[in-house]
DNA sequence: CCAAAGAATATTGAATTCATAATATTTTTT
DNA sequence: AAAAAATATTATGAATTCAATATTCTTTGG
């Protein structure tokens, strides 16, 4: 049962702006003229506009009053913020998949440890963050919970400027790996408290890699403009 | 420093139409006639149709492309699903809270308390719920954390309609009293594991009254036109 | 009388236009 | 020459207009 999705104007370009400040060709706290993405998606302002307003909604962008729009500075605060969150949110994912996984799901899903595990002895980090990607999103899915799904990937969104750096550590990598053995422990044993317990930990540690990565800008700059 | 509220058309006219939801004026599943509420509220449709954009993305109502909007209908299991991710954002602000919280606030959250049980011994229902919402929102501000506060707040909007329902028995009323009395001794102990799970297991509670209340509508009728 | 096809109507999607507030520029004054 | 005032320009906020799509009503054939 795949979801329709429907395709208004105003999402479409809602989701190119997303895009933009994703690659950094919108950069934090850069001023967003109407006219000019406008001339670059073709578009009146009318959808633009609408766009807008989701984006400020999503917590992409911020809507001045009178003054436009701009895009949102990411502040250490900010990040951590969003961090503790999808942290509680994964741990929850984990406590419900528990509850309702399927046998054929947790199959899935140590299939997929087992190929991240193999990416991770050949060192290819992309293709181990894409698996790694899966995993977590397989046990979303397990938690029938369409509303944290949907949440925990609004606040993705919010932070995918600084997450997955290239800049991780060999600890920092092994670490990881080390989590997901014991996720993948915990959730064939169904425990869900534990699951939980370690996917919470767990994305403390990718906060700290994002730190370390250095991504994130000084927050006496941002705290300055806001 | 209180936040300067900006007041653009298009948001008042998406508090208006949110109040409309929550009071029941506009009914789960209704049409929403961009006309008519054009007309009642005075404004153009560029306002109006920026509002529901809004509204669809905090998850109030729902758009049909080229087919309008219409109130999202509460479902038994979106209510469940969201109260759910409440829980689990009131167990964050409660351990975040022990870490933050300063003396001066549990005083004050511990007046709140007492007032509360006021209330609840000469069964004030109304006042009752205000002061408890404040307490719960005094544990939130503690949490240092605008965007769990922001999320909360979302999440509560939703579910709005079901909420404080009247018909409350004396046996959830008094374990809801029990389960405050257990967070003041775990704050005043700054035991965050502890708070957090109180809170978590508090919110059930009130699941179960919404549900009993009977506001929430059988899935079945739902789910055939959802 | 019912069903299907087509016309008429109403509603939504998007572009344009008008109004107003913010910013930049020029002019004036000291 | 620098600061302040006045004006011009630009950008945003909102209403209107035009186009595309859905819905309703009417007609026609079985």
């Amino acid at each position: 049962m795949t979801k329709i999705l429907q395709r208004n104007l105003y999402r479409e370009v809602a989701d190119r702006i997303g895009d933009l400040i994703e690659h950094g060709e919108l950069a934090p706290g850069e001023r967003i003229s109407e006219k000019q993405l406008c001339e670059k998606f073709g578009v009146s302002r009318t959808p633009l506009r609408e766009a807008l307003k989701v984006l400020a909604t999503e917590g992409l962008i911020e809507l001045l009053p009178n003054r436009g729009a701009r895009v949102v500075r990411l502040t250490f605060k900010k990040v951590k913020d969003t961090y503790d969150l999808m942290a509680a949110l994964e741990g929850l994912s984990g406590e419900l998949a528990c509850q309702y996984i399927s046998d054929a799901e947790i199959a899935d899903i140590r299939r997929l440890h087992e190929e991240m595990l193999t990416h991770y002895r050949n060192r290819e980090l992309m293709t181990y963050f894409e698996v790694n990607r899966q995993i977590h999103e397989s046990i979303l899915a397990a938690s029938r919970n369409d509303l944290l799904q949907e949440m925990y990937s609004n606040l993705s969104q919010r932070v995918k400027r600084v997450r997955y750096s290239k800049k991780m550590t060999q600890t920092f990598w092994s670490q990881a790996v080390q989590d997901h053995e014991n996720m993948m422990a915990a959730l064939e044993k169904r425990d869900g408290r534990l699951l939980g317990q370690i996917l919470r930990d767990h994305l403390c540690n990718k906060l700290e890699v994002a730190t370390l990565a250095g991504v994130i800008e000084d927050d006496r700059l941002s705290v300055a403009n806001s």
